[in-house]
DNA sequence: TCAGTGACTGACC
DNA sequence: GGGTCAGCCACTG
């Protein structure tokens, strides 16, 4: 009620802010926590600005398939890699390997109010 | 102003 | 089982 008047990149980058360490979250599961499964895009062109923001760690967001496909929007061109690995999240080819051991839901761990 | 692109996902064939 | 198509919304040219 109160929150749904945020705007929805704010709301994307409040869960981001929350992933925990040493977790990773999808595109799809923080959009279909807005309700809003099939805008997935929108959060990773909201990611894109958050890029500059090191409260939301856009490195910690990759797609369902565990593929670091915005990697290629950060400064540097392994950084994402690096930073998930240095997190204890094991990447390798770009992917990350046992993503089901890592994924954070928010609609899961968020499960506050729908 | 219109049209195209994009850090995705799910459904269909 | 694997590839293709459409949808979503915002920003750029």
């Amino acid at each position: 009620m109160m929150d749904e008047e945020k705007n929805f990149f704010e709301k994307v980058y409040e869960i981001a802010a929350q992933i925990p360490f040493g977790r990773v979250t999808s595109y799809g599961a923080i959009a279909r926590y807005l309700g809003a499964a099939r805008s997935a895009r929108m959060v990773g062109w909201a990611m894109n600005g958050a890029g500059n923001m090191e409260e939301v760690p856009a490195h910690r967001v990759v797609n369902k398939a565990g593929i670091l496909t915005g990697k290629h929007h950060f400064d540097g061109t392994s950084l994402m890699q690096q930073l998930l690995e240095n997190e204890g999240v094991k990447v390798v080819d770009n992917q990350i390997i046992d993503l089901e051991k890592h994924f954070w839901d928010p609609a899961k761990e968020l499960t506050s109010h729908r």
